[in-house]
DNA sequence: AGAGTATAATTGCAAAAGCAACTACTTGTC
DNA sequence: GACAAGTAGTTGCTTTTGCAATTATACTCT
């Protein structure tokens, strides 16, 4: 089987590793949609917060300065600013100065916003029942991981 | 330090599931971002319209209703209409009418959306080189796209 | 055939996000 | 210590997108 060529009698777009990046990327869109509006409509919590809640509880001390945000929400900076704005002004998060830094800002969660985020992920993780679990099974949930880790990794 | 609270004593936010649904984001993200960037920059083309021309591509007959764009893209229906407005400002795609219904619009590629979409292609599959095909081997591709179509299926 | 419902596409409006320019601060070099 | 270069965050502007309302056409049931 010959690899990438074009041109040659290949039809690119039926071979295997664009139709492979096809599916991450309609999988991904799918469950963001669905979980997403289940968010929005049952929490009134945007999906884009609810990630940035999260990245913010999974840091190891509890806070992110702005450019860990955007790096681990794939955002720009820009958008990030006024992405935590919105969520600053719900009161969710707050803004907290960097006492070796003056430059940078710690985004760390409030109490709201730790209440917010805990139900939300109860949502969350029945959305997931719906749609991982009943779906994959342990193992193969495992080997998902594995292999996604795999291609996330940055150059 | 305390974990954040969830009185149970688990913590949801660590939980496997939840982090391979993040883990799936993320690299999604992560992927469309760059090849988005490399569309845009070397081609000029974005990757929405990238992902419309494709979905044209692999339709059997050549062409797609707007509502089948819509469902494929994982876009809503008001965001496709523009979105095909756009392609089709740049002669990229036509809109045709469809002699059983005259509500339903077929939207078909031209030339230059031909053209554009091969080019497009070739940096698609150089990405994937790139970012794909060098971290999974075939069997561990073959093993992704499985997995990634049961969780695809709507419900 | 006609009323009522469903479907296909479009449009107005508003929210969200990127890029590039900008400010403020820090670090490295001489 | 001062100047150059780099880094953190914000803002102006523009593009893209979704939601809800709208129009036009098709289907269904009596």
């Amino acid at each position: 089987m010959q690899t990438s060529s074009t041109a040659s009698g290949i039809c690119p777009s039926a071979d295997a590793r664009v139709r492979l990046f096809a599916l991450l990327y309609e999988t991904n869109a799918r469950l963001s949609r669905t979980l997403g509006t289940l968010l929005e409509e049952t929490c009134s919590l945007p999906l884009a917060w609810f990630d940035v809640l999260l990245q913010i509880r999974r840091a190891p001390d509890g806070r992110l300065k702005m450019t860990e945000i955007a790096e681990a929400t794939v955002h720009s900076t820009g958008g990030t600013t006024r992405l935590v704005d919105r969520i600053e002004q719900a009161g969710f998060v707050e803004r907290q100065h960097c006492p070796n830094d003056r430059r940078a800002i710690h985004v760390a969660m409030t109490l709201a916003g730790n209440a917010k985020l805990d139900e939300a992920l109860i949502l969350h993780l029945e959305h997931l029942d719906g749609h991982l679990t009943d779906r994959l099974n342990t193992q193969e949930r495992e080997t998902l991981t594995k292999l996604l880790s795999k291609l996330n990794c940055d150059d």
